[in-house]
DNA sequence: GTAAAATAGTTGCAGAAGCAACTGTTGTTT
DNA sequence: AAACAACAGTTGCTTCTGCAACTATTTTAC
């Protein structure tokens, strides 16, 4: 029996390298950020949170794609090791800012160098320019999936 | 305050966008596969096994890049829906090989076509050619990846 | 040939995440 | 103004996954 004969689609391979990358990416990253005492998820939320001061929960369930709930529990982590805080938002009782504290700001500029260096060597192999092509691309197909989000 | 003036690196750029497009792919293919009962992983496992007949558990950890026990759990699950059987390997009393039941085959094609027809959807605002194009990038990507593996 | 090391797979345990149901607050309709 | 709908966030529950410890088999070393 010879080896399957029909071609695999473009978008099939696309799908199969981008979750291959992820697995890749995903399983260095832990480790760079286990020795600052980070998950990648946190690690993602102080990262946020340095660029944009404040978020509410909701705000940050919807840029990272994941429930309300998660959220919550992200959060509470985070306040338990003392880098984030829970504000009450002064216009909707509901709400609540969630903020970096001085620790949090420390830990993340820490983090995100170690996280930085790893990823360069990491991708070491493509060229500037071979790299600046890539996020086009991805950026390209990104929009083009959130086009049609849930099918 | 006016916004934060340094650049993201394109390492980074890169590093946030795969973790954004793998969510949405995740989150897509989700719903498409709960119509046939099945899971991103699961599905996976299926198609490994309709490209190549039989694989190891081990072999299958390997490639997927996850634990050996989350490769026990998931054939578990795979063989109690009668979709893959566990036959002995010949040669080394230790090891098991992982085969498609005839049911297994036929759910995989009624889930293939359809999770190729929303992956064709999603991607549709992507020329072929641009398409081509990202996956040679990715294609370096991954490579560039595995070559500085675990850090 | 036997002891030690490596390998294949499983199980217990703990952490992470989604869904559904819930409370409390705000917005909308009439 | 009251009733209803929509929204922000939390909790209970379940599923998925990785790590560490374990058993059984095979390979390596002496």
């Amino acid at each position: 029996m010879e080896p399957l004969s029909f071609e695999i689609p473009t978008t099939t391979r696309s799908y199969r390298l981008i979750h291959e990358i992820y697995v890749l990416l995903d399983a260095g990253d832990r480790q760079v950020l286990s020795a600052f005492d980070l998950t990648t998820s946190q690690y993602r939320v102080l990262s946020l949170l340095v660029a944009n001061a404040a978020y509410r929960m909701t705000d940050l369930s919807d840029i990272l794609l994941c429930a309300r709930s998660t959220i919550t529990r992200l959060i509470d982590s985070l306040e338990q090791a003392h880098l984030v805080q829970r504000n009450a938002d002064g216009v909707d009782r509901r709400a609540q800012q969630v903020v970096l504290t001085p620790m949090g700001r420390e830990r993340w500029q820490q983090a995100q160098q170690a996280h930085e260096q790893s990823l360069m060597q990491r991708m070491a192999a493509l060229s500037s320019d071979e790299q600046a092509d890539l996020v086009q691309r991805l950026e390209q197909m990104r929009d083009s999936l959130r086009i049609v989000l849930p099918i």
